[in-house]
DNA sequence: GCGACAG
DNA sequence: ATCTTGTCGC
């Protein structure tokens, strides 16, 4: 049985909502922010079982970041998601959302404290990207369900994580040099890689977190590397939402003028 | 009990 | 996550 995505429009988009339901199972991202840790392990373990990492089946040509921007001590977030042409890695749009959030931030449950507002902005979009990365982790996680995965099985769509610290698992130091890396491996089970994306720095970790492999999350991320720490999508994800906090940005959809020096 | 602990 | 300048090292 499939997970059925529900979307229930009001006229006012703020209160959308979207449930989904699979067996006996439905889960109400505008609830989130009532849940227990108790209950969320459940949701987690439920939502675990609609994983899917086979190789992707689609060529990725719009790729996007996803990521929140917070005020220290505030539960207004600034979310958004950047869309960037996979062959240049040049963003091209974005969508950003102003919501809420009660639920705290811990370790494990960071889905449960952004997704309602990056699904915000994901809804606005008119046109969807092919794979989205995050800024944290997909199967990473203890119970193989970070926010990547959490997103991907929630909306049916191909993500992975990028997070900037190790979250969990063990991992042998990589190599020295960009492209080097090492698996994470947990439970004797690779979750995820520790990938040197630039010389000298400390790595970040790579996993997929839906419809994707973990062969095709170190690809893919491999690909989107420049000459910074974080592969673009993530990068540009995080500038637009920090832009968009400090005001020099509005909240909605938006498409970027393309001026090419032919 | 102790250590670890995405953003 | 966020607050911040200079500074050390590849």
């Amino acid at each position: 049985m499939n997970i059925m995505p529900t979307i229930e429009g009001n006229g006012d988009k703020r209160k959308r909502t979207v449930s989904f339901k699979a067996k006996e199972m439905e889960v109400d991202v505008t609830a989130y922010k009532d849940l227990g840790l108790a209950e969320a392990t459940a949701v987690q373990n439920r939502l675990r079982e609609k994983l899917d990492l086979s190789p992707l089946q689609r060529p990725v040509r719009v790729i996007a970041g996803a990521d929140i921007s917070l005020d220290l001590y505030s539960e207004v977030v600034y979310a958004g998601i950047v869309l960037l042409n996979y062959n240049d890695l040049q963003p091209f749009a974005y969508s950003l959302v102003k919501g809420r959030t009660s639920f705290p931030y811990v370790p494990g449950f960071l889905a449960f404290r952004e997704i309602p507002a990056i699904l915000e902005a994901f809804h606005q979009l008119p046109v969807k990207p092919d794979l989205i990365m995050f800024d944290g982790n997909g199967i990473l996680h203890a119970r193989r369900m970070g926010i990547a995965s959490h997103f991907g099985v929630l909306t049916q769509t191909v993500t992975m994580g990028c997070a900037k610290k190790k979250l969990a698992g063990k991992f042998a130091e990589p190599g020295a040099n960009k492209g080097d890396y090492s698996p994470v491996i947990d439970k004797n089970e690779t979750i995820g890689y520790a990938l040197r994306s630039k010389n000298n720095v400390k790595p970040i970790f790579i996993s997929p977190g839906n419809a994707m492999s973990l062969t095709d999350s170190l690809a893919i991320t491999m690909r989107c590397l420049g000459k910074y720490r974080l592969p673009e999508p993530t990068r540009q994800a995080h500038e637009f939402v920090n832009r968009f906090r400090t005001g020099a940005l509005s909240e909605g959809y938006h498409e970027m003028v393309q001026m090419r020096l032919f």
